[in-house]
DNA sequence: GTCTATAAACAGATAGAC
DNA sequence: GTCTATCTGTTTATAGAC
């Protein structure tokens, strides 16, 4: 009665060595061509050992990625953590924030483009990142601009979505699609105006 | 002297019936996963036909995607056609006419999976999208903006930037990632929010 | 120039030994 | 429970016939 599940006596930490390996793997290469065999290797297991806990490829990459969805320390470390100070500056920092978080971190570059380019062929993993990630961070969004009443914003949760689109479409042509040169923009000044047009 | 670099007398409607075969394979399954055999069978032809043109399957893939990027058709059918009209209902017909474009054709969602999903192992791909889609409309956009003073932008290519950016996030949620249902927004109360966010 | 048939390599999954 | 060796099906790419 103390395993889960179909989980039953398997070294729990060749199973952790697995789902590294994998993530390794699938992040670098995308499901279709990460290799079982590349994963067995950097997870220093065999295959069997791979296919004992998990049924096929797919089960290996949704059940990894699912988990990855859930982990938002991936993302929004600071979660309006403090809303103090006065809102510009609250909301300039917090943009600096997702921004220094993506750029700093490759491998979020890379889930971003997983989950965007898998969305196709696996929409449930599309909906557990949205869930789990982005809908938290756009209903604190919200709530925080909401109970700021001398903003007068007439529609918080446009502003908040408005706020966000920005910064992510930012990223995208910047980071995802390697095109900051194509189509520059100082990040200062971009964070700096994006206040301004929000709360003014 | 007639022939233009390596194609030499080959079917001009092979050609066309592989890179419309090749489409559809690509834009399904995505680059790794697509079978040569299957867009051999969609157009018609042997593979042996397909690699009398193409030297491999990246040569395809790229080749073929890099014409789509360039493309502009398929997005911005109306690219600021006639800038007539007060500017608040310029831009929601804009705007309309954006999301109109991507939520009746899911072709245009498809291709927008694999320039993000395969940016990481294609850049040259992610920036020639940048370079003949995205750049255009920015600059479109923030020409327009900038030539109304009256509606006292202090920076008219972050408000142009914001506009995007929040119509491109949110056909993201709501199409790519199937997830409208889960952040739910009104399209017409977001269009409409929006522009009074940029220009008042 | 195009096709059929095939080479050659590879990858997902498993049987059986330990 | 884990590994080695292998099976089975598949896939890119090409050689050779027409």
């Amino acid at each position: 009665m103390k395993s889960k599940s179909v989980e039953r006596d398997l070294s729990p930490e060749k199973t952790e060595a697995i789902l590294d390996g994998a993530m390794q793997e699938f992040l670098e290469h995308g499901y279709a061509a990460a290799r079982i065999d590349k994963i067995a290797v950097a997870a220093g297991v065999s295959k069997a050992t791979i296919y004992r806990r998990f049924p096929d490829k797919e089960s290996l990459f949704t059940g990894l990625m699912q988990q990855l969805a859930c982990k938002k320390e991936l993302f929004n470390s600071t979660q309006l953590q403090s809303a103090q100070g006065d809102v510009t500056a609250f909301l300039k920092s917090l943009a600096n924030k997702m921004l220094n978080n993506v750029a700093d971190d490759p491998q979020v570059l890379t889930f971003l483009r997983i989950i965007i380019g898998e969305s196709g062929r696996f929409p449930e993993l599309a909906r557990a990142f949205v869930q789990n990630i982005e809908k938290p961070i756009l209903e604190a969004m919200t709530q925080y601009l909401a109970s700021h009443p001398e903003l007068e914003l007439p529609d918080p949760e446009v502003a908040a979505r408005a706020f966000m689109g920005t910064l992510i479409h930012f990223v995208i042509l910047r980071d995802v699609l390697h095109s900051g040169d194509i189509v520059p923009m100082e990040r200062d000044r971009l964070v700096d105006q994006l206040v301004k047009l929000i709360i003014k």
